[in-house]
DNA sequence: CCACCAATATTGTCGGACAATCTTGCTGTT
DNA sequence: AACAGCAAGATTGTCCGACAATATTGGTGG
């Protein structure tokens, strides 16, 4: 993580997301994993920002829903319940579905077309197996690509909230070869869709592919799973 | 507005989220108006609480959208702009569909049932024509009511976003009795559909709603909305 | 092995401080 | 009288230190 109290260079305002950014991209990219104690001393030092900016972002992210703050116990990267997996397959069924239709229609336009393809390019390219890590930053990055191409930014922002990254660090380590493949098969048909212009056909893949990744997430043991508390 | 510093008999930990509960009230009663600057030195000697919690709870109801906080310049009541709108109206008809559905199959449930006729007996009463003030409220309660018959929590914080008090308190004053008669019918629709178990005429029936709702404010003037700026 | 207690770590909340930036009102000029 | 420019005041961004409340840890004795 980088230090962000010696960059003097930025503007008034700012520091306080830089602060933000450094602690999500530090989860997102696993150097903290779901569950683990974030001490608020400890980060202060590693960033070389006070307190107040801390906490400030920590109730950020917690709105965001990538941390959650337990009173007098402090924050700590969010761990999710099956129920609460179950729950946002269940909206991001539907958003995703959303997505992939606003995309097919926009994906007319030449600018987010082109765009749109760019982003998209690597999954075709993909003849090689993918490992695990490489595919949860594909797989990111693919969703996000839809999501953008919709040009709903509130869509987008919501996106954010279903927690993707989380729920793919849980499961991480249980993702084997074919369900890689599979997946990205599942993103091709939906990137056709979309260049396609074919509204049906895009919200049928994409919530054909959410379905399954569904249901393969919801077969994991319990363990990957947060205990259900309430 | 509530003096909480007053109040010692709380646990730890749970004053920062009674200030955010008493800005939030204050905005969804219309006590702060959208644009309204919220300027934290008055706040801070209103609620009896120091900058640091205070300046927390912006943070919080900022990631939440209810407001915005605009570097330098502190925080203000968010106004939405006409693209803003459209774009929460786009994704609250799927939301708001979903939801319809999830309630309707779980309207078998004994105590789901009751306590969603409790809480929705309100538009079967009124009989006599709602002020638009009382409507504002009976319509979150409506929505809310629906959401939490779904059952599904990560929905029902989602859909907090979708800012309907926001909107509501932007186009209150341009609504006509016969615009709230109109809604009122359409609720009624939507909760004989949901008690009925019917999935089908439930979905149909909210995005009629929500559809219908959106035409009308996205038919209100410039002026209801802020300025587009990017 | 377990219940209990003291020592330590960590968080919740406060108040003050100071510079950066925005806002407002005044002043002199044209 | 209108206006540009500047100075004073208001407001925010960020830091620091402090202290009590609560949680965690490690040890003590039964």
């Amino acid at each position: 993580m980088q230090v962000i109290g010696e960059t003097e260079r930025s503007p008034r305002g700012v520091k306080g997301e830089r602060v933000t950014d450094a602690v999500r991209q530090a989860i997102q990219s696993g150097r903290y994993v779901p569950g683990q104690r974030l001490v608020e001393a400890d980060l202060t030092a590693e960033l070389g920002v006070s307190r107040s900016l801390l906490r400030e972002a920590f109730r950020l992210l917690s709105a965001e829903g990538l941390i959650e703050i337990v009173p007098n116990r402090g924050a700590l990267v969010r761990r999710l319940t099956r129920t609460e997996t179950s729950e946002l397959f269940q909206i991001r069924i539907e958003l995703e579905a959303l997505a992939a239709r606003l995309a097919a229609e926009n994906a007319q336009d030449f600018v987010v077309r082109s765009k749109f393809e760019e982003e998209v390019a690597p999954i075709w390219a993909a003849e090689i197996r993918l490992s695990a890590s490489a595919y949860l930053s594909e797989n990111e990055r693919f969703h996000a690509a839809v999501f953008s191409a919709a040009g709903n930014s509130a869509l987008e922002q919501l996106n954010r909230q279903l927690q993707l990254s989380l729920i793919m660090a849980q499961i991480a380590t249980s993702m084997t070869p074919d369900t890689i493949d599979a997946s990205i098969s599942e993103h091709r048909a939906i990137a056709r869709a979309i260049l396609d212009g074919d509204l049906i056909a895009a919200d049928i893949a994409a919530r054909a592919h959410i379905s399954r990744a569904r249901d393969f997430v919801l077969g994991m043991p319990d363990q990957v799973f947060r205990a259900e508390s309430d």
